[in-house]
DNA sequence: AGTACCACCTGACGGC
DNA sequence: TGCCGTCAGGTGGTAC
């Protein structure tokens, strides 16, 4: 699940249960998802000093610690990060254990391993040298347009693109054109001052949606696409059936009377 | 620069 | 029941 609102939602949690927390140990269950970063380092640069401070920037979760350091989450498509005290409670895919002094634990699961731990210098450093665009959540118009400037392809692409803005996936792209009514496939260079205004607004206010209804798509409006990304459904505006084609090599999903 | 593929992983599902 | 292809909310690299 994890586009911005999903990681913005660890965010927080991570806040509640793991930060001012010393940490004990860190066990690496599967060294496939360090990355850069060594089971070793992980430990020494960890063990005895506590999570102060979270920032989420796109899809990545940084957890910052209280003697120096940082580490960075990122969760892939089937990343989470679970509390527990009780072993038996593990969760299943755990591929990385946070262990606190206060006996309880800190599960980073991911049943694909396609998501990434890492040691990092701090989120700044970090976006500038992977060249992340400006935060979805929080970016303000004028920095929207300007992110556009110059951008041509298709709509979904570049809405899509980390380096553009951060923090968008598939799922949320579709819905963020479906609630705007723009195409999948529109060109951006074609799009007016106003359409980018309306795109820009559109998606502040699915992203906030998104993050007040804790990312569940059950909880989310009846007016939204999500729910309904499924052969056959149809579109709780006009009741037309929902089309799905690719695009970026990504399904695609959007009602074809509504978004022209 | 944009696009189309491929790769990295594991598991669920539908068809035969 | 079992096998097989396809697909899944991400990203990075490749070649055109």
């Amino acid at each position: 699940m994890p586009e911005l609102p999903d990681v913005e939602n660890f965010r927080q949690y991570f806040d509640n249960v793991a930060l001012h927390k010393a940490i004990e140990s860190v066990d690496v269950e599967n060294n496939y998802v360090l990355k850069n970063t060594s089971a070793k380092s992980l430990n020494q640069e960890l063990e005895g000093k506590a999570f102060d401070e979270t920032c989420r920037h796109g899809k990545n979760l940084f957890a910052s610690l209280d003697k120096g350091g940082c580490l960075r989450f990122h969760f892939g498509m089937t990343g989470s990060v679970q509390a527990y005290a009780e072993p038996s409670d593990q969760p299943k895919y755990t591929r990385v254990r946070f262990n606190f002094r206060d006996g309880d634990h800190l599960a980073y699961a991911d049943l694909r391993m396609l998501g990434e731990i890492e040691l990092v210098q701090g989120p700044q450093d970090y976006a500038r040298k992977h060249g992340l665009g400006p935060d979805a959540a929080g970016i303000s118009l004028p920095d929207f347009q300007h992110a556009f400037e110059g951008k041509r392809g298709m709509i979904k692409s570049v809405l899509m693109d980390q380096a553009v803005i951060a923090g968008i996936g598939n799922v949320y792209a579709d819905e963020i054109l479906y609630q705007a009514r723009f195409h999948p496939q529109q060109q951006v260079d074609e799009l007016s001052q106003g359409d980018l205004k309306k795109l820009h607004s559109v998606m502040r206010k699915v992203l906030s949606t998104a993050v007040e209804r804790h990312a569940d798509p059950s909880k989310l409006p009846s007016s939204y696409l999500i729910p309904r990304r499924r052969k056959g459904q149809s579109c709780p505006r006009c009741k037309s059936k929902l089309g799905s084609i690719k695009v970026g090599g990504r399904t695609t999903w959007f009602c074809p009377s509504c978004q022209k």
